[in-house]
DNA sequence: TACTGATCATTC
DNA sequence: GAATGATCAGTA
């Protein structure tokens, strides 16, 4: 296995473009080599594998914090499962919904905004059929939202967080929301935190996650393809 | 087949 | 424990 090679932070969006277009086109198994690393059997016990070496590959800097993968430019890095018909095939995770101290939260402030203000799309070929080190990495695209989308992710994010500041996180499904859904992210279902309920007492509950839905991510791609063809 | 609810690895 | 990276897998 070559040593891992050091990817130093991009210092502009083309920098980071041109990053990806170095990844772009290679098979899984030609990116594990590049980042010295061996590709796992299956993804059961590496679900963030893809994701994570991409991130190196490209040299993100924020890790796991609550920040913009490449901090310096407010960009944040997302991969994109695709189907067999080039679709992406799962929703997108965002952020960590605030339960606690989420009174006075603003859509013009929340993780959602800042974490979508700027996103590089890196779709990854994800058809089960497809045997992992032959799945190939694709053209990245930088994408912010147009005002039309903003406003849907604004609707969505403030009907949510108002069932949640009034304790009525409970009552949420998946089913809420246009593009931005609300899901259990925990480590497993024994891994609770706290919130507030309707009376305002302190209530365990499961960690939840906001996601973007695949008929947005789709729209995403589809605008794109539209606009560079 | 799409979607929801559940889960896995790692870092700090 | 809580944040990141996500996919898994049962079922509607």
């Amino acid at each position: 296995m070559p040593p891992k090679q050091q990817i130093s932070a991009p210092r502009s969006e083309s920098e980071l473009l041109a990053n990806a277009r170095r990844i772009a086109g290679l098979t899984l198994a030609q990116l594990a080599e590049r980042a010295g690393t061996a590709l796992p059997d299956s993804f059961h016990n590496a679900k963030g594998w893809v994701g994570q070496i991409i991130e190196q590959q490209l040299g993100a800097t924020a890790s796991n914090l609550p920040e913009p993968d490449f901090q310096y430019l407010g960009v944040e890095l997302k991969t994109l499962p695709l189907n067999r018909q080039g679709l992406p095939q799962e929703t997108t995770y965002v952020c960590t919904v605030p339960l606690l101290d989420n009174e006075g939260l603003h859509w013009e402030n929340s993780w959602v905004r800042r974490k979508l203000q700027r996103v590089l799309w890196v779709p990854v070929e994800a058809d089960k059929q497809i045997p992992l080190p032959q799945r190939r990495i694709g053209t990245a695209l930088l994408w912010s939202p147009t005002p039309p989308q903003e406003a849907i992710l604004r609707q969505d994010w403030e009907e949510l967080m108002e069932l949640i500041v009034t304790g009525r996180l409970e009552q949420i499904s998946a089913r809420h929301g246009t593009w931005l859904q609300i899901r259990p992210k925990a480590a497993n279902a024994k891994a609770l935190c706290t919130t507030y309920d309707a009376d305002g007492r302190p209530a365990e509950t499961l960690p939840r996650g906001f996601y973007l839905r695949t008929a947005f991510t789709r729209t995403i791609l589809n605008d794109h393809y539209a606009n560079h063809s």
